[in-house]
DNA sequence: CCGGACGCCTGTCGGC
DNA sequence: TGCCGACAGGCGTCCG
């Protein structure tokens, strides 16, 4: 479910509301999460205070004591606040912070990650090691694109979601960028040329840059903390848009499923 | 090493 | 109304 922007948007929600708060107590209702969660996390964590959210890819990181907390959401993580003390179904793992709030980890499908590393480690636990670059950050270049694209044939779009080539963009943003930047996500990424790189950096930092600008994207479940939706849905140019007229060129856009995921784009607007 | 298919799990939606 | 298949924002594993 949730990209970089959903993440960052996620991650700001946290860290304004959740700094400095204590966690009064922990449960854990669930530990057979895509990988099971550790048994001693609770107690890891209670009594401590959160001292930091930070994010790396779309991996959350809860500085908590002597612990970091890592979380992925999967396809249909989320937190939110909840509003009273009644659980609902698929609330996993919940905080009640000593200001008698309560933080909870739902997740229906349970592709999400609840794990725990020794504080400011994470960088070597096999969920964060082998990640690749940060999309905002410099080091997100096109001479850096071009050299791991060299010689391979996979898809562009394929590419961009390579969590080990770059970080954060998945199935919507994948094919937002690539309207943006004029390419069409079947192209071969061993023959797109530097200028072609470019584009794909700047597109890839203005829509990931828009996206958190307006709360992420919301199609069907994610909500950042405060229950707010993602308003970039209205910004969305090909994702979803499957024979609807290109904003551009007014073609119908072209819809099919590229490495098993539905792809988008404008074949005229698109080379 | 690379690229592609598959499975994990639950909910929802459209067609019949 | 009910059933059934397809599909959903991710990612690890396996196979050729």
């Amino acid at each position: 479910m949730p990209e970089l922007p959903e993440v960052e948007t996620i991650r700001q929600g946290l860290a304004e509301q959740l700094a400095g708060s204590r966690i009064r107590a922990v449960q854990l209702r669930r530990r057979d999460l895509r990988v099971p969660v550790p048994r001693g996390l609770a107690s890891a964590i209670a009594g401590q205070t959160v001292e930091a959210v930070r994010r790396r890819a779309k991996y959350l990181l809860f500085d908590i004591g002597k612990h970091t907390l890592i979380s992925h959401l999967g396809m249909t993580g989320s937190w939110t606040f909840a509003s009273s003390k009644n659980y609902v179904k698929h609330d996993h793992l919940s905080f009640q912070l000593t200001d008698g709030r309560e933080l909870v980890f739902n997740d229906p499908r349970r592709f999400g990650l609840l794990t725990l590393v020794d504080r400011g480690e994470e960088a070597t636990s096999p969920w964060i090691r082998d990640l690749g670059v940060e999309p905002l950050s410099p080091e997100f270049t096109p001479d850096a694109l071009q050299r791991l694209a060299k010689g391979r044939t996979v898809p562009v779009k394929n590419f961009l979601m390579d969590q080990r080539v770059v970080v954060g963009i998945g199935n919507i943003y994948a094919s937002e960028i690539l309207h943006r930047a004029r390419i069409r996500p079947s192209r071969r990424v061993g023959r797109i040329s530097l200028s072609g790189w470019g584009e794909i950096v700047e597109s890839t930092r203005e829509i990931l840059r828009r996206a958190i600008g307006q709360g992420g994207t919301t199609l069907r479940n994610y909500r950042a903390v405060d229950g707010e939706s993602g308003r970039f849905k209205n910004q969305l140019m090909v994702y979803d848009r499957a024979n609807l007229p290109c904003f551009t060129c007014s073609v119908e856009i072209s819809a099919r499923a590229i490495g098993g995921r539905s792809t988008y784009w404008c074949k005229v607007c698109q080379k």
